[in-house]
DNA sequence: TTGCACTTTCAGAATGTTCTGAAAACAAAA
DNA sequence: TTTTGTTTTCAGAACATTCTGAAAGTGCAA
C-alpha cells in the first residue's frame, strides 16, 4: 500500500468519525427541540450524503430497524425536508435532502407556522371573542392578556410569512447590513 | 338572589370555562413545542391570574400533586418566566408570571438561544474545523454543508440577540411598518 | 426543644413515545 | 399466474418522561 493510499485511508477514517459525531449530535439537538432523535439523525445523514440513499442504506448507516427507518423517512418527506427519487430500471426508492439552507429554513418555518402558530392563534382568538363582552374584573384582565398574546403572535406570524416569501439573495445581505 | 347577581354568576361561570379551556389548550400547544404540558399549564394559569398564587393554589386549580406543582414551578422560575413573591408575615411562597408579552418573548428567546442555538453552533464549528483540511470529495462536501449551516445559524443567533436587546417601543412599530 | 407550616426530594407507578421485527400488501418481472 | 424485490403496517417490547404521595428537610416561633 502506497504512502498516498495510507494517507487517504486515514483521512477517510477521520472524516467518517466527524460525520458520525455530527449525526449523533444532530440527533441530540433534535430532541432538545421537539423532534424525534432518529428523524433528526436521518435528516443529518441525508444532508451530508453525496448521493441519494435507500431505506436499506439508512438502516445500515444508523443501525436501526426497517420500520423505524421507513416511518421517519415518511415523516421527513411529510415535512418536505427530503424527497424521494425513483431511478429508472431500479425498483428501490432513494431519498435525498434539500441541502440549500435558506430553503430548509423556509420549509421548517412554514411547517412550524402551520403546526404551532396557527393553532395558538385559533385558541387565543376564541378566548378573546368569548370573554370580551364580560365585565367582571377577572374576565376583563383575562381578555386583555389573551388579546396582547394574540396580537403579538399574529405579528410574529405575519413577519415570518413575509420573510419566508422573500428571496435569500435579498434577505441575507439585508440582515447582515442591519446587523452592522 | 337579585337579577344582577344571577347575571354575574352566569358570567363568572362562562369566564371560568373559557379560562380553563385556555389553560388546557396552552398545555397542548406546549407539548407540540418541546415543553412539558403541566409546565405550560401552570404558566398559562399564572399569566391570567389576577394575583400571585401559592403552590397549593396551583395544585388545587390544576388538580395535580404537590411534587409535580413544585417541580414545574421551579422549572418555570429557572426559565425566568415566573418569579416568587414573599409576603411579609406570610410563610408561604407565592408566584406570579411576567405578563408583558415582549418581555416574555425576550426571556424565552434568550433561553432558547442558550439551550438550543449555542450548542448547535458548537457542534457545527467543531465539524468544520476538523474536516476543512481534508481533500476527499466526500469530506469537502461535508465541510461545505456544515459551514453553510454554521453561517446561517450564526446569523440567526446575531439577529435574535439584536432583537432581544431592542426596546419593544422601537421594534414593534418598526415591524408593523416593515410589514405594510 | 418541640411543634408547626411549609418546601424539597425521590422511589416507584403511571403514562407516553419510539423501536423492532415479522407478516401482510403491493407491484414489477418472469 | 407465480415469483421476487420492495414498501407498509402494527402488536408488543423497550425505553423515556412525568407524576404521585409520602417521608425527610428547613427554619420560625412558642
Amino acid at each position: 500500500m502506497s504512502a498516498k493510499t495510507t494517507e487517504t485511508n486515514r483521512d477517510q477514517a477521520a472524516y467518517r468519525a466527524v460525520r458520525d459525531e455530527f449525526i449523533a449530535q444532530w440527533g441530540v439537538l433534535g430532541s432538545a427541540w421537539g423532534i424525534n432523535r432518529t428523524m433528526a439523525q436521518i435528516h443529518a445523514l441525508l444532508m451530508v450524503a453525496t448521493a441519494p440513499l435507500s431505506t436499506d442504506d439508512v438502516m445500515e448507516e444508523l443501525q436501526i430497524s426497517r420500520g423505524n427507518a421507513h416511518t421517519n423517512l415518511r415523516e421527513l418527506a411529510g415535512w418536505g425536508l427530503i424527497r424521494s427519487i425513483i431511478r429508472k430500471g431500479e425498483r428501490k426508492e432513494f431519498f435525498e435532502a434539500e441541502k440549500d439552507v435558506w430553503k430548509m429554513f423556509c420549509t421548517i418555518t412554514r411547517e412550524r407556522k402551520r403546526r404551532e402558530i396557527r393553532p395558538a392563534i385559533g385558541v387565543l382568538k376564541d378566548c378573546v371573542e368569548r370573554t370580551e363582552m364580560l365585565r367582571e374584573p377577572e374576565a376583563v384582565a383575562f381578555t386583555k392578556q389573551t388579546r396582547a398574546l394574540l396580537e403579538f403572535v399574529e405579528m410574529a406570524d405575519s413577519l415570518l410569512s413575509k420573510i419566508v416569501r422573500s428571496e435569500q439573495s435579498k434577505m441575507v445581505p439585508w440582515a447582515l447590513k442591519w446587523l452592522s
